[in-house]
DNA sequence: GATGAATGAGGGTTCATTCAT
DNA sequence: TATGAATGAACCCTCATTCAT
């Protein structure tokens, strides 16, 4: 199938399970909203599933592309934390699958989804991982740290604070700094004295 | 119907939507699980969400009883809070029905569900919301709170921890500890000066 | 049982059955409205639609019981028909039951229910039959009648005056008018020469 | 969907519904009767109430279509009107299905249904309304006449001598006669002295 | 490749009927 | 005798998945 194709139809799935979850959204409805038969749906995806979590797995993709892209290396590590927690902020403002993803509210999916989330949830904390070693590289961070944990803890935060916004509903500007003041607790550890 | 066919129901339908969620679940399976016939559920059921309501809250209403029945007013507020988050980490452990509440995994059942999920959250911070007046009563809080959305916070704040342990796997001290730090800072905003 | 109480339930069963028709009617609401128990309403019927049929044998015997009564064998004959004619379409006016079962409205519970249908069909012409015989006897009608075929006639035509009143929603006057004037046309055919 | 299959689940529901009644007919022996899977079903018709109606409207139709091919505007509308009596009553004999729609035997459906069986009924009364407008070109018949208002009584008097066939066992010949007899009288009160 | 007609398993819900008390 | 709790068969409807064209 031409890629353009395939990406219609994967725009119509985010779009429809992003408004109306998993279960209320039908393969029909995403056929017809991209335009193509309903078979053709099932010829990049072995299932509703499969579907989902490709459509999941774009938006994370797309999402550390955006961020890998900006992480310039000469730039002090604290600082590139600092940008990509905001960038990432922003990003999944309007992102409810890598919301939801993060949030953990596809429970309703497992036991056969945890793998497939915590693999997700893996790439989109490559980012964070690459500044921490860049951090240590420069001599910012402190080297003894187990960086795919910390990274992981940098990730739960940024999910708490997503916990809060959307509960809360506070303003983005709100979100951002409260991920500015984890950050900042956070970074003291991180920084070599 | 026999209150102790009813517990089992319950029971069954507890811990089949914990272990295999709303969706996956059948009221055969409750039936089965229960041994009771089909019709039976529905003896206690409207139907298939309102089993699930019950179940929801059934167990809200057990861990309030239990941590209700703790709360000594003669005790310092500030303790009686710190307490009563040990309490509810343990009792949520396994309590995933709960868990997914407070942390708002019921999105997929949503718009229907937001006010009988916001209701049952309500009764669950109930004691929340008495420890805070005994406090102000003891002259230790402040009298200016807006006790309701204070301990809405203070739930949150649960459910960020919750949260943490959830997808950290940390160890139930872990997840004491972090509760512990979190409702530090907030009882220096609570307390009188 | 208490032949009373039996009656309750039939009075029930016969007030829902013509207020909601076979189907929406549950033996739940007729043991309900009968101040029973569900299980006591199956201790003097079969099945439901044996209560059903039981329900509409007692309408037909009540209004033949009702018409018998008033045949006086001195009286002429034409004359008792007529009366009679006229109590039958008062009486079932307000009899959905009985209307029903003369309008052949009971295809829903056919094939099953034909010969219950024709026997108590029968049974509510009886009184027609005697007053054939009557009226042979006084020597105003021909003897060579097959008096069970015009007996069906009659009936035939009471329905059909029934049809045109439910259909039209002619007042009652208008009713036994139409019943009027096809008595006189078959009184005709009837009277000897 | 191709319209020879609509067509074969039409035959299997008009069958089946006019055999054992709309409750004792399950989607599923439409389905099987067809040689169709029971989805099939449900990709022509929204409901098992709106395939009946499907079914009960081509039986008008296809009525409806027979009686107007034959209705020819030169030749005296009286004869027309007795032409299209037999017709009808022919066409009737074996369509249980319209049959109990002008006896009204849908009652148990109600009150959902007394807006489209009185719609059906309208369809199935437009040839004589036709009729009856040519006659009244042809000078033959009253100009003052509501024209809807006597077509609707010769519909009734179509189903009453229906109801007298049905219940009488009366063969078709002598159903011809009644029918006769009654448009005699009716043709009287129509025409024009 | 692309389609969408066709499928049928699956599940919620009702309610006539039974039977232990 | 009377009860009503318990039952489970039956049925409508949805929709993910398949496959002939």
């Amino acid at each position: 199938m031409e890629p353009e194709k395939q990406e219609r139809i994967l725009d119509a799935a985010t779009e429809l399970f992003a408004r109306f979850g998993y279960r209320k959204t039908s393969i029909d409805q995403v056929a017809g909203q991209a335009g193509v038969g309903k078979g053709t749906v099932y010829l990049m995806c072995a299932s509703k599933s499969d579907l989902f979590y490709q459509a999941v797995h774009r938006e994370i993709r797309r999402w550390t592309a955006l961020v890998s892209s900006r992480i310039d290396p000469r730039l002090p590590a604290d600082q590139l934390l600092i940008q990509s927690s905001i960038d990432a902020t922003r990003y999944i403002e309007d992102r409810p699958l890598v919301r939801d993803l993060l949030l953990g509210n596809y429970t309703e999916m497992l036991p056969v989804w945890t793998d497939e989330a915590d693999g997700l949830k893996a790439i989109a904390r490559r980012h964070v991982v690459e500044i921490l070693h860049i951090g240590m590289r420069q001599g910012r961070f402190r080297t003894d740290l187990d960086v795919e944990r910390v990274a992981r803890m940098l990730q739960e935060m940024q999910a708490m604070g997503l916990l809060l916004s959307y509960r809360e509903k506070r303003s983005l500007e709100e979100q951002l700094d409260f991920g500015a003041v984890c950050l900042d607790v956070l970074l003291r550890g991180l920084t070599r004295r």
